[in-house]
DNA sequence: GGTCATAAAATGATTAGATCACTTTATGAC
DNA sequence: GTCATAAAGTGATCTAATCATTTTATGACC
């Protein structure tokens, strides 16, 4: 299925590549400023609407940041090679649960990963998630759903494998906010709490097979709670 | 990390929404073709530069697509959930080889996935692009390799699961060309098919832990070969 | 000398209209 | 019925102007 013969070469597609590739020559990160419009325009001699047009192109996929009366920005997923789409439609039950079967089967050999790399980077990330998800359930704070996403997230990035980081990330911010509905009314902070703690405590010990197994029954268990929902 | 609190709500940015809203409740899927840009920005009530920007964000994303002459198109991405850059920079060789342990993690659980579920289309698309291999194998065909990506996807939709075939899908195309380069140069086609039709018989025949061994070991084979290179 | 309101400059956002290029469809000759 | 041609539709690009937002420079005031 699905030839990728057509290379429908355009320009707004050419210059799209060519800011990438300006980009990283320049060697700019996320946050860094880009020359502006006009300036882009002349350099790359086209007229100012067109460069406009391959901005946007980029914009979209996340990779430029446009602020009003300010500049051009590199955005959060330049470099970044899997991506979620911020588009995707609203789900409904049965796609949730895909969802997290789709993770039940990914996170656990990530988890084992983590394990056994135990970057540093990932393992501080880890337990710092972890710290603020203890006050944040002692303070009530809403924000708390966020930071347990932060918690999948450092796992696999204590993985040290980037790709699997950024597929984590993704899967992760699929519907996010669904998901967070979802646990806000029927899920146990505190429990959950301290399923991450074990798969923690394993990870950090470098248990592969411990820290597998942890994070398959929490994703249990978090299916069990969206598939219980009315 | 990372707050996604700042909602920078833009004219461009509800556009696209907007479109993507239409795109769903016409029910329009891949291929359909959508109004022309002038229709599009009178419907809006925006003016047509406006517009077309707004679609070029979506097609940065692939969910549109441009036809000059023609018209514009639901592209392949649309209601797709995890997407692969296609704008990430050439990988060198330590990208590569982090995008196959990666895969390496990620293939055998969806290969035994495969093989509990068996689903039909895609049992269907495993056997057929394992028919199309060995043509191609016969008659020295360069699109080969397109084959070889094709099956590891088919493996992936076996499983039912479309969140992890979405998956598989974006990190087999990371890089495709890069792969290919490397395994013309110095795979075995006649290997890699032997490998591919062991996984596939082990899904086929309903042994999850015999095709993720499998995928394992193909997968590590595969890095093997990309290791060794000058 | 430091602070803060104001003015000026830079930058992105949007609009308008015109012309060019490509594709598809309708027309008509053969 | 087939095929070349014309016409219409559509996207691509350009020019030029005006509006909105942010940032920086200015200078009064304390």
């Amino acid at each position: 299925m699905t030839s990728s013969a057509d290379f429908r070469r355009t320009l707004s597609s050419d210059l799209a590549r060519a800011v990438v590739r300006m980009v990283n020559d320049n060697g700019l990160g996320p946050g860094d400023a880009l020359d502006s419009v006009k300036v882009l325009a002349a350099r790359f001699d086209v007229a100012v609407p067109t460069m406009r047009e391959a901005l946007r192109r980029l914009e979209g996929l996340g990779v430029l940041e446009f602020r009003h009366g300010s500049g051009i920005y590199v955005g959060a997923n330049a470099g970044r090679r899997v991506l979620a789409n911020p588009l995707s439609p609203r789900p409904n039950q049965g796609q949730l649960i895909e969802l997290l079967e789709a993770r039940r089967r990914i996170e656990p050999p990530i988890a084992a990963l983590a394990a056994q790399v135990q970057d540093a980077v990932g393992l501080a990330w880890m337990e710092e998630s972890l710290a603020r998800a203890r006050q944040q359930i002692a303070e009530r704070d809403d924000a708390l759903w966020l930071t347990n996403l932060d918690f999948h997230r450092a796992v696999a990035a204590t993985g040290g494998n980037g790709v699997l980081a950024e597929v984590l990330d993704s899967i992760v911010l699929i519907h996010a906010d669904a998901q967070r509905e979802i646990l806000r009314l029927h899920g146990d902070a505190v429990e959950d709490y301290d399923e991450h703690a074990r798969l923690a405590a394993a990870v950090r010990e470098g248990h592969p097979a411990d820290a597998e197994r942890a994070a398959a029954g929490h994703l249990e268990h978090v299916a069990t709670i969206v598939r219980a929902r009315s």
